[in-house]
DNA sequence: AACCGCCTCCCCCGCACGGGGGAAACACGC
DNA sequence: GCGTGTTTCCCCCGTGCGGGGGAGGCGGTT
């Protein structure tokens, strides 16, 4: 049986759901919260396995609800409820946790099938923006980033392991002394690697390593001041 | 009925995938593929609802054969298989336009309603994975993303013009120019931006003014050498 | 009025950076 | 073997960068 807490601040939507999920033997509305401070509270009494949350609501909104959610109950599921045209919303919902999103307008079958998925850990995005949320997400990093691996790749391994330096915002001195060389040899890499990837200064060579994605596994090498 | 083209390069795999669809009256496997090029061929053929396609193939891998079954066939679903541990292809996998992923050691339901969902038009991601996978998506932006807005927004305003343009790549000079102003002007707000953001670079800087999203806007302001 | 933060500009100085060469060592393939 | 590419090191030189200091004007608050 999976406990559903339902919040949303219009009452007719809240009757919609809950007359749909009522068809549903093994789905349970435990709860109905008419704004997100009200969710968050209710979510704490009732512990439902999955929070149905619509983006816009008053006192606490649908984004700030799931950041708070994802703390206090890191085990509930949040199904993010939206009209269509809140896209922007939408990545960063998933950003503070969220595990799917339903539109309004969808079929009530969508509704069960998401809430089945976030009840067993999966994440679920509804059809008709799905593949919109997702090129979008994945798409404004991918796609530069595609043509920044492909830059990236035309350089020798060891010029690699000067860029993510480089992008460490190393100077070329700690770089020599971090891969045991002399700065001068340091420089010569620094200098084939600007000609290489068609940069004017170390700083855009950081930027396109940024981007192919080389420094996300040497993020902790930036030494700030003490 | 859902139509299902099964593609793994394992026959143990497709047997048991197999096996667990039989069980389920409204879906049908119509064909099965060993590799990535004959998935493409019987995909043509058979014109499935969904794909479940291995990301380890011989011949054309998973990878590229999402790419080009979404070019051939944009309206078919596809599903990637995939065995714990190899996220670092199911990012790359959901931007090429595959419509989720599940893990070859989950339960036999996710593979049913994984399949469902992605029948619908919706998104589908394996529970196990699918926080990790969304936080990889949308965090590796947003939470590193939220320390480095919090820096960026303890500068003041043209402090935060002159840091984009940094960002870009730009000298001190050429900022200058750029924002009418003498050189020893920037480099005074230069100086204050390392200060405020703890960095011992412009390098750093521009990083950080990356992380923040400052320069998503002025992507196009990185001048390359002519 | 006095204060504080921001923006602008100025000085000097030391060093790091980036481009120009070249050269020796090694590994690779044809 | 000979060419090609990579890695390592060397030289010189100009200039951009970053820290130190200060100073005047302008818009706020107290």
């Amino acid at each position: 049986m999976i406990r559903v807490l339902l919040a949303d601040d219009e009452t007719m939507i809240r009757a919609g759901v809950r007359a749909i999920l009522a068809a549903d033997p093994g789905i349970e509305v435990v709860a109905e919260a008419g704004d997100g401070r009200e969710a968050v509270d209710l979510m704490l009494a009732h512990r439902p396995d999955v929070v149905l949350l619509d983006i816009r609501m008053p006192r606490l909104d649908g984004l700030a609800a799931v950041a708070e959610l994802r703390r206090t109950a890191p085990e509930t599921g949040v199904l993010m409820l939206t009209t269509f045209g809140e896209d922007e919303y939408i990545a960063r919902a998933l950003g503070e946790g969220a595990s799917g999103f339903l539109l309004k307008s969808g079929d009530p079958r969508e509704l069960l099938a998401g809430i089945r998925a976030v009840a067993e850990g999966a994440a679920y995005l509804s059809p008709r923006v799905a593949h919109r949320v997702i090129t979008e997400l994945t798409g404004g990093r991918m796609t530069r980033a595609a043509a920044a691996r492909d830059q990236v790749s035309a350089l020798t391994p060891r010029e690699r392991d000067v860029l993510v330096l480089v992008g460490a915002g190393l100077s070329n001195a700690q770089i020599a002394r971090r891969l045991s060389l002399v700065e001068g040899t340091v420089k010569a890499h620094v200098s084939a690697i600007l000609t290489r990837l068609d940069a004017r200064n170390r700083v855009q060579a950081a930027i396109l390593a940024y981007e192919a994605g080389l420094l996300d596994a040497a993020a902790g090498e930036r030494t700030r001041r003490p």
